[in-house]
Order: structure tokens, then sequence, then C-alpha cells
DNA sequence: TTCAATGTTTAGAC
DNA sequence: GGTCTAAACATTGA
């Protein structure tokens, strides 16, 4: 999925077209993204839009709201008539799916709106989720109830992540800052990001970590992430959406996907390996 | 043909 | 219980 600025990005798009629309229907036939009763839906207003961590909240009206997971490869896309590919607001996966006719293939949910405008959910790979709960009960979900502090609140601190490490010693720092009951939002392109900004090697013990060390992460997730929310995020590509932007933050990767490329900083070459599984990024010289 | 891809969960081994 | 690994979900494209 995007990670937290992609969806950010998404967010903020969608707020200055959906705020107040009312859904006149909503469909699916694909039990295991939307299991939900598509009637209970059914005349509600969309009040409001948050994030948390990387899931996208519509609040709706009468204690209703949708929590939705875009994963690996979901994609929000607004057609404000359906039909015509203008004012199309896109989030998710850079495929070129969005350009195409909607629905295709990858479209799992449909959202239809009283003033005929349309919200698409396609998700190539469909790991994603929308699901309904009542607004009350969103933060004793299994979802979001054991999820660590976002990045830019102050729960967010370095004696907090001292804590996390005396809890697991033994983590490599990549696994505890990509494990999201440590800290909500961040992803396996922003972690590299991170650790290069912070000079820590992705392969660190937590335990090792010192409390200075824990300051300047922190320091670097929020410039990091403000960053990349400030460019649009990093996954909107080949696509301009009605306000002409595309996300850009891919130009300014310092370590992700430059593998053998030089370092910015010692000239060194970027090395990849592998941690838990997932395609690490560093500057062996710069990261210690 | 084989591998890796923005995510998360689960199962098994030590 | 902590930690590690692999696998599962499914599709595409290099």
């Amino acid at each position: 999925m995007p990670e937290l600025p992609e969806v950010e990005t998404i967010i903020r798009g969608l707020e200055k077209k959906i705020l107040g629309k009312i859904i006149s229907k909503v469909e699916s036939s694909r039990p295991r993204i939307f299991s939900g009763d598509p009637e209970v839906l059914k005349d509600r207003e969309i009040l409001n839009i948050k994030r948390r961590a990387k899931m996208i909240i519509f609040n709706l009206s009468d204690n209703l709201s949708l929590l939705i997971h875009l994963k690996m490869t979901g994609q929000l896309v607004f057609d404000e008539k359906k039909g015509k590919q203008k004012n199309r607001i896109v989030g998710g996966h850079p495929s070129a799916d969005w350009m195409s006719e909607l629905p295709n293939k990858h479209t799992h949910v449909i959202f239809y709106f009283k003033d005929k405008s349309v919200l698409y959910y396609n998700d190539m790979m469909r790991f994603g989720f929308v699901r309904i709960y009542p607004t009350d009960m969103l933060d004793k979900t299994k979802e979001l109830s054991k999820l660590g502090p976002e990045p830019f609140l102050a729960t967010l601190s370095p004696d907090y992540l001292m804590k996390v490490a005396e809890k697991h010693p033994k983590t490599k720092i990549k696994q505890i800052i990509m494990d999201q009951s440590n800290i909500s939002g961040i992803g396996n392109i922003y972690a590299d990001e991170i650790l290069f900004c912070a000079r820590i090697s992705p392969l660190r013990l937590a335990g090792n970590v010192k409390k200075k060390e824990w300051k300047k992460l922190i320091e670097c997730v929020r410039t990091i992430l403000e960053t990349a929310i400030k460019h649009g995020g990093s996954t909107i590509r080949d696509f301009l959406n009605a306000e002409g932007k595309k996300g850009k933050m891919q130009n300014y990767f310092k370590v992700y996907q430059r593998t053998g490329k030089e370092c910015v900083e010692c000239g060194g070459e970027i090395v990849r390996i592998k941690i838990v599984g997932r395609g690490t990024h560093y500057c062996p010289t710069c990261q210690k």
C-alpha cells in the first residue's frame, strides 16, 4: 500500500471532493474485501475522512464508519460523473488501472453517491479491505486497538522507544519501526529512507540503540514523512489529478531502490539486503 | 521461468 | 514469551 504519506495524500485529495456527499448505493462481489451489508450505508452522509496508521476512515452520519486498508495495491478513484475520466482523484499502486475505463476487473467495491458521482475501490492483489464499524467502536476494533503512536504525536518519544527496545532487544531496528504496534504508518520505503537519514544501519539490534539515536530517528521519521507528504507521496505516477499534482517523492529517495548506485553522502555503494523478507537498501559506510 | 513488489497475519521451529 | 523464517493472500511485470 501506500504508506502514511500516500494515504495522507489520498485523504487530502478526497476530502475536497466527497465531504457532504450522500451514499445512494454500494456494490461489491468480493466478500473477502467487503463483507458488510451495503444497505446500512444507504443515505449516509460522509462527514469527514481521517487517517490512522495506513488506514483510511470515512466517518458517516449516525455513528457509522468505513475502515479502508489499501494494503499493497489498493486504489481509490473518484469520478465526478460516471463514465467521464476527468476530475479523477486517485491513490495507490502505480499501475495504469485508473487510466482505463472503470469499473474494470480490479474494481471490487463501488460507492455511488446521490449526485451521480462514483468512488471506486480497485485492488489488483486483493489484499485490502473495506469494513463497516460503529464510529464509537473504532478504537476497540482489532485493526486499530493495537496500533502504536502516530509519528507526529508527542507520545512518540525517545523514552517510549527505549521502552519498546527493552521489550525487543534482539530485534533489528528496521523491523521495530515497521511494526505498526510500535509506531503507526511506516512501511518498507520510508523505513529505509528514515534509517539512512538517522545514519543507523537497518541491521542494528534495538537493544543496542542509544537514547540519543532514538531521538535522531524520531526527527528523521517526521522529516521524511513530512517531506513525502509535501511531495504528494511517491506512488502516484504517470497521472495528473484534478489539481495537476502527482507524487514526486520517488525523485528524492536516497537509498530506496538505489542498489549499486552512489551514496549521496559518501559516494560509496548502496547495498541491498533482505530483512524479514523485505528488500532493504542502505549505505554500509554512512549507516552504523 | 523466476523473482520481487508500497502490507499484514499466522504457523512452526528453536 | 522472544525471535526468526517462511508462507499465505493474488497479480503483474521485469
